[in-house]
DNA sequence: GCCTTTTTTTGAATGACTCAAATGAAAGTT
DNA sequence: AACTTTCATTTGAGTCATTCAAAAAAAGGC
């Protein structure tokens, strides 16, 4: 009998962690999501589990995260975004306006991928990389909100 | 008459912004606490001047930050940090237990420093390199807190 | 199926930050 | 130097994402 090891029964098993019906359904909610906030996890949850509370989402993600399962991503001032996608190092490409993210792959290696000439004594274990720009919709936004296209030529 | 623009009313001026008693003292603030948050600049201009509310903290960063004379850093959740060096691409090691925050500098170039294989059509500003580690006084004080030095030899 | 442990719920609290109206100060104008 | 307009500061309340805590409910080993 082969195990399923990408249903969500099986990770939250092999993480040690009690199947629940919220669990399963964050998990399976993040797999539509690929970095939804806790607020769009929870809508999504509602749709199968009308009455699983906010707070229990938030309960969920932080063991998800705790046990390595999800991953927490907080870019500047937006609310923090969940990912399931974990263990390989990969970075982020944030919209400065709406906040729209973005995987991509890590050009250099596994974490951390960068080091500093100088470490200042900090025993690393991370380097994070955001990459801040516009995202394609917010690029149209913006250019038919104020300017209609410059007529230079 | 050489103008010392390293006066903080001289910054004022040269990014036209008024002089006012606030703002040079949350600029004279950041020369010596190059990460402070709000709270600890609000704090140490309360030194001299003690009736500059928080609120004022909070307006007179937004103005310089807005007029580029400061950025802010935003370190997964920890509170917003400021700091005057501005124009140069550095990045940050951060403290994963205390939040202490180190410059350093960036080893490829000016902004973005990186750019990924695929931009997935945004349109790049930035690329912000956040280091995570163990501070060094938070190495020890883990240390001491917990084992009592490993006696393996 | 029972019992202990862990989850979920509910409701309140926190912390960082923003909004808005009223007062006060900067700096250009005469 | 006084006037005036514009911009800054204060005060107090509000917001949002997130966390805390106590009680009720469910999970999984026995």
């Amino acid at each position: 009998m082969l195990m399923n090891l990408s249903d969500a029964t099986d990770l939250l098993r092999g993480a040690g962690l009690r199947v629940t019906e919220p669990r399963r359904a964050v998990i399976e909610a993040l797999r539509g999501l690929p970095h939804a906030s806790a607020d769009a996890i929870h809508a999504k949850v509602a749709q199968t589990l009308p009455d699983v509370s906010l707070q229990t989402v938030y309960n969920v993600l932080r063991d998800l995260t705790g046990c390595g399962l999800t991953r927490s991503i907080e870019p500047g001032d937006h609310p923090a975004r969940y990912e399931l996608r974990v263990g390989d190092n990969h970075h982020h490409l944030v919209c400065t306006r709406c906040g729209a993210i973005t995987d991509v792959d890590c050009v250099i290696g596994h974490a951390p991928c960068l080091t500093p000439n100088d470490d200042h004594g900090f025993v690393l274990s991370e380097a994070e990389v955001t990459f801040w720009g516009l995202c394609t919709s917010c690029q149209s936004e913006v250019a038919t909100a104020s300017d209609p296209v410059p007529v230079t030529t």
